[in-house]
DNA sequence: TAGATTGTTAATCGATTAACAATC
DNA sequence: TAGATTGTTAATCGATTAACAATC
């Protein structure tokens, strides 16, 4: 209440941090495993702002507001970086992470490395077509979803990815979090309602594609972010 | 330079729509079409905000950039507002997609309701694998790689969707943006150089992942915003 | 009419940018 | 040392909220 208004060094990493900046997190990290694996010892602010077009007070001022990562004169090392986002985003450590629901997009999901890059590994797969359960795809083994419960707890499974039709959703993410999953991705057309200590994050095409659209139509030749 | 701070009507609906309001149209938009589908006639900003989690001033604020949709003493209708915001998005005239690449993703798009539910119809469907030209997946044909240019200028598309390897993805948008698309949305886990005037959306679900894990990470309870 | 709800203005709040002393 | 670049403060900018006259 009666802080004057910056924060100071020691709240910031436990103040709420903007939902904008974690999500400029994930590209810098982006940025510096590509930079890294092309050799690079350091970047600068300046640097990484020009490569993801955001300015270069911008980009200090982000990772400021968790700690005091760079060298004035030196930039930032991108070894040690690297780790510092990841131990922010948490993603420093492996997720085991369950599906619900292997038709196509399931399917793609168990295919997808991206997932493994980044320390989600898919390690339970669960479908309700016996003429699935059994499969192995990318060696993992789908099983019959009332084994749901069980696997996840075996597991220590704490994330699930739903990619079941709109209808079941609910009741699996229900299912989800009585077993005990904390952070729910889903694909499914509906807005799950889950407990408050429950995070989730819903992935709706439909709405990319009307977003894109909408840049499409409104395109006046200028603002010529290229974000893909 | 000396507009003294506020934006005047008249260059309102001309200005560039800020992102985040954009985004929130799709949102009011689906909220609409639900209550529109349960029977409702008329809704009101305090209505759309509760079931949103938004203030009602924010609702109201975002529509007035676009025009006057509402009533007084009555709020918005529900029949005329959604064609509105279909206006504003560009998703009130069907837009033919093309869809290149189909693996388990690919097949996942083709059978999405979603698409075809806000206006968008993929048409035409490319692989380069001769397996699986000719095949029907949703009552869409598949054909060979070579015939990309052709079709799209033959049907006259102007959005398309990557969901082709990695290393394809530059050449296929090249290819599009020469034939004559001018949006197109990738699954491929590349940033796309595109020319400035056409645009692109990513769609990566690594970083949709991330931002879960820093969100059960950090939650401390409180902040119980639902968006699943 | 009284109650409800809009569109809009002014006030508040938060996020981005510019600038610079401190540091390597 | 001189040049580079950080973290941080102050200034700017934009977005959200509160309030209310106008309207149905």
């Amino acid at each position: 209440m009666n802080e004057p208004h910056g924060k100071n060094p020691e709240t910031a990493s436990g103040d709420a941090a903007p939902k904008a900046v974690v999500e400029r997190l994930s590209l810098y990290l982006r940025e510096l495993q590509k930079l890294n694996k092309d050799g690079a010892d350091t970047t600068s602010s300046t640097q990484l702002g020009r490569l993801l077009g955001l300015s270069d007070a911008q980009v200090r001022k982000d990772l400021a507001n968790f700690g005091q990562f760079g060298y004035p004169g030196i930039g930032y090392r991108c070894d040690e970086l690297i780790p510092k986002i990841k131990d922010i985003l948490g993603t420093n450590h492996r997720w085991n992470v369950a599906l619900v629901g292997i038709g196509n997009l399931g399917r793609a999901l168990l295919g997808y490395s991206g997932f493994e890059n980044q320390g989600f590994k898919i390690v339970a797969a669960f479908d309700q077509d016996p003429s699935k359960v059994g499969q192995m795809i990318e060696e993992v083994e789908v099983r019959p979803i009332e084994q749901l419960e069980a696997e996840v707890q075996r597991l220590g499974i704490r994330m699930a990815i739903i990619a079941v039709p709109r209808t079941e959703a609910q009741a699996i993410a229900d299912r989800l979090v009585a077993a005990g999953v904390v952070g729910i991705l889903n694909f499914a057309p509906v807005r799950l309602s889950l407990p408050t200590d429950v995070r989730g994050a819903g992935v709706d095409l439909a709405i990319e594609m009307e977003q894109l659209a909408f840049a499409v139509v409104n395109r006046s030749g200028c603002q010529n972010r290229e974000n893909a």
